[in-house]
DNA sequence: CTATTGAATTGATTTATATCAATTTTTTTG
DNA sequence: CAAAAAAATTGATATAAATCAATTCAATAG
């Protein structure tokens, strides 16, 4: 079973958010908005801080607010019916989460914990139905997004059910080369043991494939996070 | 390799909708309308029928329109980097599908293949966007879906990455049984054929598990489409 | 209604990956 | 910086599920 620290909240730093820190303007979801529109919508954002291990919610709690990263990462796992973990993704500044539970009736079925300290922005529910019916061009961004989160999750889905590991492991690490293509060389955004989670796998099987791939000459291990990509196609024929 | 039939497209019935013909009256996302903005919108849906075993649109395609299924069964399904298919979901009257592509740039990563002949309610993206824009109510109604939708998917990638192929089967036969509580048996809303590749295994393996099941008592095969659940809650412990 | 085709089942075998256990390496903390 | 804890690796083994092949069963067309 994994140790997850659940630290008490009570220390949490809250307050309003100001001009300055203007936490929802990094997000796509709203800063294609006029500066006035910006301006309504920060009069009822909160911010507030989590520590490491801290979480932002947890699976079966009921939902009113959207969660947007300021500053931080965020992992968001779900306990399956049997009881074990899977990883979702991880949330980096400007991502968002918490909509499911915004959108329709139920609760979080996911838990959303701080991998290191960081900063979150809330908007209520009501105040975001409210800017919703407003400015309909904010609900076009949140569907382009979820639109995008949906592609991602089924594309992950066909991948559980069709391919074999080191082939899902080759895809994620394709995955990562879109993102940072400045490089040949990824930096993998989670430890192994997430990674796993994440991929389906275990940790085991995980540094197993992951030495395999290097010993074939497809990767180079610089670092326990960075890997250097040297034969892309190659890899993906695995 | 499957054996999908393309038959050709140019016969098809194609006709604006009239007002007897409310496709989209049937919708979720579109039913709690007033009937003036409903009329406003049949007047910009045209309704096309497909045959058993035609192509509403395939992957890589570019997408212009958001199809409703107004009757008849609809299967959408992926082919995975490596060339294999997945069976994503079944599409019912009332469900719609086509979003994806509509909501972000981009093309159809699915294949969306009529299982039965099927008449389908098209609107174009443009005028939908306009929608939206006119009556954010429904672009509320979308993201309620959506969030289903995702929240469907990510519970189906959990499962497959951490429950064995007989407990993806349990599960399943949970869902069904939550949606048609009527009664203690289910009907398979698909082949055993694309319900393995649903539940991303094997025709071979999904019959084995199945009669396996059934040795222990607990479901029992009425004839292929029709299983009688015995005891749910034991099934769910396996 | 029978013949043909495709779907589903059953059997034998192989393969990928999980599991259990023991080290080694890395990270955290006092 | 050293000690402790956690993460990652490596090895040996067990197991679930895929694959290949053969039959049986069901659906469809002539």
């Amino acid at each position: 079973m994994e140790s997850y620290h659940n630290h008490c909240c009570s220390q949490n730093h809250e307050k309003g958010c100001n001009h300055q820190d203007r936490c929802i303007s990094i997000v796509p979801i709203f800063n294609h908005l006029e500066d006035e529109q910006m301006d309504e919508i920060l009069n009822v954002v909160r911010s507030v801080t989590y520590k490491k291990g801290e979480f932002i919610y947890r699976q079966g709690e009921s939902s009113d607010s959207l969660y947007i990263i300021h500053s931080g990462k965020v992992r968001i796992y779900r306990l399956s019916e049997s009881g074990k973990e899977q990883v979702l993704r991880i949330l980096n500044p400007g991502d968002f989460t918490g909509e499911l539970a915004l959108f329709k009736e139920g609760t979080h079925e996911t838990y959303a914990e701080a991998m290191v300290d960081s900063s979150i922005c809330l908007i209520n529910r009501d105040d975001l139905q409210q800017f919703l019916m407003k400015y309909p061009s904010i609900s076009l961004h949140i569907l382009s997004e979820f639109s995008n989160r949906l592609e991602q999750t089924e594309k992950q889905t066909a991948r559980f059910a069709t391919e074999k590991v080191e082939t899902r492991i080759a895809l994620f690490f394709a995955d990562c080369m879109d993102k940072e293509s400045k490089s040949n060389a990824i930096e993998l955004p989670m430890s192994r043991k997430d990674l796993a989670s994440y991929l389906g796998t275990t940790p085991e099987t995980l540094s197993r494939k992951i030495t395999e791939l290097e010993k074939d000459g497809y990767i180079k291990q610089r670092s326990n996070k960075i890997i250097e990509i040297i034969d892309l196609d190659e890899l993906l024929l695995v």
